[in-house]
DNA sequence: CTTTCATTTCAAGAGTTATTGAAATATATC
DNA sequence: GATATATTTCAATAACTCTTGAAATGAAAG
C-alpha cells in the first residue's frame, strides 16, 4: 500500500457512519451482511448506506458479492490488515514504540 | 482510545500534509523539529503547517515544547501506537487476519 | 406484464475542512 | 526602544464531503 492508498484507506475510515459500518461487517465474518441489513443496523437510509458502502470499496477496505437483487458486502479484513501495516511500517518506519502496540 | 478519539486520530491522519508531518516526524526522532523546520520541509507555508501541527496536536498525535521563539514539535508515539491499537481491538474485535499485519 | 423489493444514482443543498495572506504575539538582537 | 524572527491567529474564500429525497435500475413474485 502506497501513500495514496493509504490516505484513501484512512479517509474512508475517518468518518463515524463507515467506522460504524466496518465494526459491523468485521463481527459479521465471515457471512456478511446485505446493504439492507447494514443499513438498518447503523440506523441509515438505503441512499445513505450506498454512499458509504462505495466509499468504503473504492478504498479496498469492503467486498461485495451481488446475489439476485441483494448485494452482500463483506469487510476486507487484508486490506484493513494492509493500512494497518502502512502505519506501523511506512508511516511509522517500524518504530519499536509504536510496533509495541501489536504485542 | 474511545471511538470518538479514533474519529479524530483517524480524521487528523487522513490529510496529505499532515501525514507527511508525522512521516517527517517519525524520521526525527527524538529530537524533534521546530515549526518553521516542519513547514520548510513539507514545503507549506508557516501559518499552513501550524494549522495542521494543531489539528495533530488535539488528535494526541504530536506534542510541543516551546523554547523562546521556537516550537519544537514531536510525534507522540505512543498516540499512533493507541491508534493501531484501536483498529486492531476495538474495530476489528482482534480479528486474526488483520492482526496477522503485526507478525 | 405489472408490481414489489433491494439497491444505486443523481442533483441540490448543508456542512465541514483546507488554503491564503495579513495581522497579532512574543522573544531575541541591535 | 526599534527591528527582526518564529510562530500563531484570524477572516475570507475555495474546495470538498455528507445528507436528503426523488428517480432509475434490475430482479423476483404475483
Amino acid at each position: 500500500m502506497n501513500d495514496e492508498e493509504a490516505l484513501g484507506a484512512l479517509s474512508s475510515m475517518a468518518n463515524k457512519t463507515r467506522l460504524a459500518i466496518v465494526k459491523v461487517l468485521v463481527r459479521a465474518e465471515p457471512t456478511g451482511m446485505t446493504a439492507g441489513q447494514i443499513a438498518a443496523q447503523i440506523d441509515a437510509k438505503p441512499s445513505l448506506a450506498s454512499f458509504h458502502l462505495s466509499n468504503l470499496s473504492e478504498a479496498g477496505l469492503l467486498t461485495s458479492t451481488k446475489e439476485a437483487r441483494e448485494i452482500t458486502y463483506r469487510v476486507d479484513l487484508l486490506g484493513v490488515g494492509a493500512l494497518v501495516r502502512y502505519l506501523l511500517d511506512d508511516c511509522c518506519a517500524g518504530n519499536p514504540t509504536v510496533s509495541s502496540c501489536c504485542d
